[in-house]
DNA sequence: ATACTACTTCGTTGATCGACGATATGCGTT
DNA sequence: AACGCATATCGTCGATCAACGAAGTAGTAT
Protein backbone atom coordinates (compact mmCIF):
# COMPACT_ATOMS: atom_id res chain seq x y z
CA UNK A 1 0.00 0.00 0.00
CA UNK A 2 1.69 3.32 -1.00
CA UNK A 3 1.52 5.66 1.59
CA UNK A 4 2.41 9.38 2.13
CA UNK A 5 6.31 10.07 1.13
CA UNK A 6 7.92 10.67 3.98
CA UNK A 7 10.85 13.28 4.51
CA UNK A 8 13.64 10.67 2.88
CA UNK A 9 11.63 10.17 -0.20
CA UNK A 10 11.96 13.80 -1.24
CA UNK A 11 15.17 14.09 -2.51
CA UNK A 12 14.12 17.46 -4.05
CA UNK A 13 14.05 18.95 -0.61
CA UNK A 14 17.64 17.58 0.39
CA UNK A 15 18.70 19.47 -2.66
CA UNK A 16 16.97 22.51 -2.63
CA UNK A 17 18.16 22.88 1.52
CA UNK A 18 21.70 22.20 0.36
CA UNK A 19 21.44 25.14 -1.74
CA UNK A 20 18.94 27.66 0.58
CA UNK A 21 22.24 26.33 3.45
CA UNK A 22 24.94 27.53 1.08
CA UNK A 23 23.12 30.96 0.99
CA UNK A 24 22.51 30.77 4.89
CA UNK A 25 25.44 33.05 6.28
CA UNK A 26 26.20 36.40 5.54
CA UNK A 27 30.02 35.57 4.22
CA UNK A 28 28.76 33.83 1.35
CA UNK A 29 26.08 36.33 0.61
CA UNK A 30 28.83 39.06 0.01
CA UNK A 31 30.38 36.83 -1.86
CA UNK A 32 28.50 36.23 -4.34
CA UNK A 33 27.37 39.90 -4.22
CA UNK A 34 30.80 40.63 -5.06
CA UNK A 35 30.72 38.23 -7.82
CA UNK A 36 27.71 39.33 -9.37
CA UNK A 37 29.24 42.71 -9.95
CA UNK A 38 32.64 41.71 -10.69
CA UNK A 39 33.01 38.97 -13.03
CA UNK A 40 35.99 36.70 -12.97
CA UNK A 41 37.07 37.53 -8.92
CA UNK A 42 40.23 36.76 -7.79
CA UNK A 43 40.52 34.78 -4.61
CA UNK A 44 42.74 37.47 -3.05
CA UNK A 45 40.22 40.21 -3.99
CA UNK A 46 37.43 38.54 -1.94
CA UNK A 47 39.37 37.51 1.39
CA UNK A 48 40.24 41.42 0.88
CA UNK A 49 36.65 42.38 0.34
CA UNK A 50 35.11 40.17 2.74
CA UNK A 51 37.61 40.82 5.57
CA UNK A 52 37.75 37.08 7.33
CA UNK A 53 41.26 34.65 7.34
CA UNK A 54 42.31 33.25 3.91
CA UNK A 55 41.50 30.27 5.35
CA UNK A 56 38.17 31.42 6.25
CA UNK A 57 37.12 32.89 2.72
CA UNK A 58 38.73 29.74 1.33
CA UNK A 59 36.54 27.56 3.36
CA UNK A 60 32.97 29.51 2.09
CA UNK A 61 34.47 29.49 -1.19
CA UNK A 62 34.76 25.41 -0.84
CA UNK A 63 31.18 25.22 0.19
CA UNK A 64 29.65 26.97 -2.59
CA UNK A 65 31.59 25.36 -5.04
CA UNK A 66 30.26 22.26 -3.64
CA UNK A 67 27.20 23.54 -3.62
CA UNK A 68 26.91 24.41 -7.26
CA UNK A 69 26.08 27.96 -6.90
CA UNK A 70 30.06 29.04 -8.13
CA UNK A 71 32.52 27.99 -10.56
CA UNK A 72 36.31 28.40 -10.24
CA UNK A 73 38.93 28.52 -12.88
CA UNK A 74 42.46 27.70 -12.48
CA UNK A 75 45.13 30.69 -13.44
CA UNK A 76 47.89 29.56 -11.44
CA UNK A 77 48.75 30.12 -9.06
CA UNK A 78 45.76 32.46 -8.89
CA UNK A 79 41.63 30.84 -9.21
CA UNK A 80 39.01 33.26 -11.06
CA UNK A 81 35.54 32.27 -9.57
CA UNK A 82 32.74 33.24 -11.14
CA UNK A 83 28.22 32.68 -10.22
CA UNK A 84 27.48 29.77 -12.12
CA UNK A 85 24.92 30.17 -14.40
CA UNK A 86 21.13 28.79 -13.75
CA UNK A 87 22.65 27.79 -10.13
CA UNK A 88 19.98 29.21 -8.19
CA UNK A 89 17.03 28.63 -10.79
CA UNK A 90 15.42 25.82 -8.32
CA UNK A 91 15.67 27.97 -5.73
CA UNK A 92 14.19 30.64 -7.40
CA UNK A 93 11.33 28.61 -8.17
CA UNK A 94 10.59 27.23 -4.95
CA UNK A 95 10.33 30.63 -3.70
CA UNK A 96 8.24 31.61 -6.45
CA UNK A 97 5.70 29.22 -6.16
CA UNK A 98 5.78 29.67 -2.44
CA UNK A 99 5.25 33.16 -2.33
CA UNK A 100 2.12 32.78 -4.76
CA UNK A 101 0.51 30.40 -2.78
CA UNK A 102 1.02 32.87 0.43
CA UNK A 103 -0.71 36.01 -1.43
CA UNK A 104 -3.63 33.37 -1.37
CA UNK A 105 -6.55 34.92 0.62
CA UNK A 106 -7.59 31.65 2.01
CA UNK A 107 -5.46 31.26 4.57
CA UNK A 108 -6.21 29.94 7.88
CA UNK A 109 -10.01 29.47 7.68
CA UNK A 110 -11.18 28.12 10.67
CA UNK A 111 -13.68 25.66 10.53
CA UNK A 112 -17.63 26.36 11.17
CA UNK A 113 -18.45 25.15 14.73
CA UNK A 114 -22.25 25.19 14.16
CA UNK B 1 38.32 57.66 6.12
CA UNK B 2 35.94 55.46 4.56
CA UNK B 3 36.64 52.55 4.14
CA UNK B 4 34.92 49.50 2.17
CA UNK B 5 31.88 48.33 4.38
CA UNK B 6 33.16 44.75 6.17
CA UNK B 7 30.71 42.07 6.87
CA UNK B 8 29.30 43.56 10.11
CA UNK B 9 28.35 46.84 8.21
CA UNK B 10 25.61 44.94 6.12
CA UNK B 11 22.54 43.89 8.15
CA UNK B 12 21.39 43.06 5.08
CA UNK B 13 23.32 40.30 4.68
CA UNK B 14 22.68 38.90 7.94
CA UNK B 15 18.66 39.34 7.50
CA UNK B 16 18.82 37.54 4.15
CA UNK B 17 21.15 34.78 5.39
CA UNK B 18 18.62 34.13 8.11
CA UNK B 19 15.82 34.04 5.60
CA UNK B 20 18.19 31.77 3.43
CA UNK B 21 18.77 29.37 7.03
CA UNK B 22 15.07 28.84 7.40
CA UNK B 23 15.00 27.10 3.89
CA UNK B 24 18.35 24.94 5.20
CA UNK B 25 16.82 22.29 5.89
CA UNK B 26 14.64 19.55 4.59
CA UNK B 27 11.75 19.16 6.92
CA UNK B 28 11.07 22.73 6.86
CA UNK B 29 11.14 22.83 3.23
CA UNK B 30 8.13 20.20 3.71
CA UNK B 31 6.36 21.66 6.00
CA UNK B 32 6.59 25.05 3.56
CA UNK B 33 5.31 23.22 0.49
CA UNK B 34 2.22 21.70 2.88
CA UNK B 35 1.25 25.07 4.14
CA UNK B 36 1.94 26.39 0.35
CA UNK B 37 -0.91 23.26 -0.84
CA UNK B 38 -3.08 23.14 2.21
CA UNK B 39 -3.60 26.72 3.82
CA UNK B 40 -4.84 26.99 7.26
CA UNK B 41 -2.63 23.69 8.58
CA UNK B 42 -3.03 22.60 11.82
CA UNK B 43 0.18 21.31 13.92
CA UNK B 44 -0.71 17.54 13.91
CA UNK B 45 -1.63 17.65 10.46
CA UNK B 46 1.93 18.87 9.76
CA UNK B 47 3.55 16.42 12.67
CA UNK B 48 1.57 13.21 10.35
CA UNK B 49 2.82 15.09 7.48
CA UNK B 50 6.50 15.66 7.91
CA UNK B 51 6.90 12.16 9.78
CA UNK B 52 9.05 13.61 12.69
CA UNK B 53 8.36 13.76 16.74
CA UNK B 54 5.51 15.88 17.33
CA UNK B 55 8.27 18.44 19.59
CA UNK B 56 11.15 18.17 16.33
CA UNK B 57 8.48 19.47 14.05
CA UNK B 58 7.21 22.28 17.16
CA UNK B 59 10.79 23.21 16.88
CA UNK B 60 10.71 23.46 13.39
CA UNK B 61 7.64 25.88 13.09
CA UNK B 62 8.96 28.04 16.28
CA UNK B 63 11.90 28.15 13.70
CA UNK B 64 10.36 29.24 10.68
CA UNK B 65 8.28 31.54 12.50
CA UNK B 66 11.34 32.95 14.58
CA UNK B 67 12.42 33.81 10.63
CA UNK B 68 8.89 35.28 9.76
CA UNK B 69 8.18 33.36 6.87
CA UNK B 70 5.16 31.61 8.32
CA UNK B 71 2.55 32.89 11.02
CA UNK B 72 0.55 31.07 13.59
CA UNK B 73 -3.26 31.46 14.44
CA UNK B 74 -3.96 30.00 17.89
CA UNK B 75 -7.29 28.61 18.15
CA UNK B 76 -7.06 26.49 21.54
CA UNK B 77 -5.73 23.68 22.09
CA UNK B 78 -4.62 24.15 18.01
CA UNK B 79 -2.28 26.63 16.03
CA UNK B 80 -3.54 27.09 12.22
CA UNK B 81 -0.59 27.63 10.44
CA UNK B 82 0.31 29.57 7.24
CA UNK B 83 2.24 31.34 4.94
CA UNK B 84 3.28 34.57 5.84
CA UNK B 85 2.71 37.16 2.97
CA UNK B 86 5.68 38.27 1.27
CA UNK B 87 8.46 36.83 3.64
CA UNK B 88 10.48 35.62 1.70
CA UNK B 89 10.58 38.69 -1.35
CA UNK B 90 14.14 39.38 -0.25
CA UNK B 91 15.16 36.12 -0.47
CA UNK B 92 13.41 36.11 -4.03
CA UNK B 93 14.99 39.64 -4.89
CA UNK B 94 18.49 38.74 -4.05
CA UNK B 95 18.24 35.07 -5.94
CA UNK B 96 16.52 37.29 -9.06
CA UNK B 97 19.61 39.76 -8.93
CA UNK B 98 21.97 36.70 -8.75
CA UNK B 99 20.32 34.88 -11.59
CA UNK B 100 20.70 37.90 -13.77
CA UNK B 101 24.63 38.37 -12.56
CA UNK B 102 25.04 34.66 -13.62
CA UNK B 103 23.81 35.20 -17.06
CA UNK B 104 26.16 38.00 -18.05
CA UNK B 105 28.58 36.91 -20.50
CA UNK B 106 31.18 38.57 -19.26
CA UNK B 107 32.91 36.64 -16.72
CA UNK B 108 36.18 34.99 -16.04
CA UNK B 109 37.69 37.53 -18.59
CA UNK B 110 41.58 37.08 -17.93
CA UNK B 111 43.71 40.39 -17.68
CA UNK B 112 45.53 40.67 -20.66
CA UNK B 113 49.06 40.16 -20.00
CA UNK B 114 51.01 41.39 -22.85
C1' DA C 1 -12.05 20.94 41.23
C1' DT C 2 -10.02 17.22 37.64
C1' DA C 3 -9.12 15.34 33.04
C1' DC C 4 -7.99 15.83 28.37
C1' DT C 5 -5.91 17.82 24.21
C1' DA C 6 -2.52 20.20 21.68
C1' DC C 7 1.44 22.52 21.79
C1' DT C 8 5.89 24.41 23.89
C1' DT C 9 10.07 23.90 26.28
C1' DC C 10 13.79 21.33 28.50
C1' DG C 11 17.73 18.35 28.80
C1' DT C 12 20.58 15.33 26.37
C1' DT C 13 23.29 13.49 22.63
C1' DG C 14 25.83 13.43 18.48
C1' DA C 15 26.72 16.02 14.40
C1' DT C 16 27.85 20.14 12.03
C1' DC C 17 29.41 24.91 11.53
C1' DG C 18 32.67 28.84 11.42
C1' DA C 19 36.44 31.12 13.08
C1' DC C 20 41.60 31.01 13.23
C1' DG C 21 46.74 29.96 12.70
C1' DA C 22 49.70 26.69 10.96
C1' DT C 23 50.87 23.81 7.44
C1' DA C 24 50.58 21.52 2.92
C1' DT C 25 50.10 21.71 -2.07
C1' DG C 26 50.68 23.12 -6.85
C1' DC C 27 52.37 26.07 -10.18
C1' DG C 28 55.49 29.39 -12.32
C1' DT C 29 59.86 31.75 -12.09
C1' DT C 30 64.72 32.00 -11.41
C1' DA D 1 67.40 22.40 -7.78
C1' DA D 2 65.31 26.48 -4.63
C1' DC D 3 62.11 30.23 -4.09
C1' DG D 4 57.78 32.81 -4.07
C1' DC D 5 52.93 33.17 -4.61
C1' DA D 6 48.22 31.85 -4.10
C1' DT D 7 45.22 28.59 -2.58
C1' DA D 8 43.66 24.36 -0.06
C1' DT D 9 43.62 21.56 4.01
C1' DC D 10 44.28 20.40 8.89
C1' DG D 11 43.55 20.62 13.78
C1' DT D 12 41.36 22.99 17.36
C1' DC D 13 37.80 25.36 19.87
C1' DG D 14 33.41 27.18 20.98
C1' DA D 15 28.91 27.68 19.14
C1' DT D 16 24.95 25.97 16.86
C1' DC D 17 21.89 22.46 14.95
C1' DA D 18 18.52 18.54 14.92
C1' DA D 19 16.87 14.55 16.71
C1' DC D 20 14.28 12.49 20.71
C1' DG D 21 11.56 11.55 25.13
C1' DA D 22 10.00 13.70 29.09
C1' DA D 23 7.99 17.35 31.36
C1' DG D 24 5.60 21.80 31.43
C1' DT D 25 1.89 25.04 29.90
C1' DA D 26 -2.57 26.79 28.42
C1' DG D 27 -7.19 26.30 27.17
C1' DT D 28 -11.44 23.69 27.07
C1' DA D 29 -14.71 20.27 28.66
C1' DT D 30 -16.78 17.79 32.35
Amino acid sequence: MLSEPTLAEKPDDARLAALAKALAHPARLRILALLARTPGCIGGDIVQAVGLAQSTVSEHLRILKAAGVIEGQIDPPRVCYALAPGALAPLAALIGALEAASSDPACCVTPDKT
